[in-house]
DNA sequence: AACTTTAGATTACACCTGTAATCATATTTT
DNA sequence: AAAATATGATTACAGGTGTAATCTAAAGTT
């Protein structure tokens, strides 16, 4: 699994926002966000294509940037190393965490019941 | 909150099996896991106690340590963190995506369902 | 043509991390 | 008592991370 840095991880969700885009393109979005120099998000997108998780093309003398992998496969990647780590693999201990401290709304509740529900008709 | 490394985490973790707890106690427990050197987990220990994840007392020449705070207090936040992190602080999202890759077993179904009706009852 | 701006590449630097080894000292063993 | 052992403290050291500054070359401006 490529391993990424929080900041890392900041800069490459900028760009899954929409891509490809350019360098610019990204400090331009992250610069509400963070209070990132320039040159800083520039190092990360360098760090982010020597891992391997960015790619890409020389449009004249800028770089156009695409992910090399999509949001969800990294999200997912991240949460099971994360539930492996924390709770031995097991996904409910950690929703049961949220509910014992009150961290769960009644959106959430709903939510968890729909996809309960669609695993229950995918199954049949 | 307090941020712990991987490997900090991984030593703590092996003295909330049990505690408070010295030093040999806890490379015993960790010496079927880890290939650790005995130095390393006294390193960890001692970062530890830095951070403030730790406390402890002197018997004698030894010791005694004691987690400063529970692992389901440490494991909510760091859970909280990562949900607010990846899934803009939503926690069905993780599920789903869990659901949708065919990570859930009908096991897990059973205990998120009994975790959502402890949550609907305690609203009533 | 000279000057300024801009893009990416290279360098910087302190702090964190993994993974110990060495040091100082107290305790146990011989 | 001397030697070996064990405990925690201090030191080590390379690679990762946050956060840029400087360098180099191309492109735009005057």
């Amino acid at each position: 699994m490529i391993e990424l840095s929080k900041a890392e991880f900041e800069v490459l969700d900028a760009l899954w926002i929409n891509y490809p885009a350019t360098a610019s393109q990204i400090i331009e979005r992250l610069s509400g966000e963070k209070q990132w120099h320039e040159k800083t998000i520039k190092t990360l997108l360098g760090r982010l294509v020597k891992k391997g998780a960015l790619s890409f093309e020389k449009e004249g003398r800028q770089y156009i940037y695409t992910p090399s992998m999509e949001r969800a496969e990294y999200t997912l990647k991240e949460s099971q190393n994360f539930i492996e780590r924390f709770f031995s693999g097991r996904i409910a201990p950690l929703v049961s965490g949220f509910a014992k401290s009150e961290q769960l709304s009644q959106q959430d509740i709903n939510e968890l019941k729909k996809v309960i529900d669609d695993w229950e008709k995918q199954q049949k």
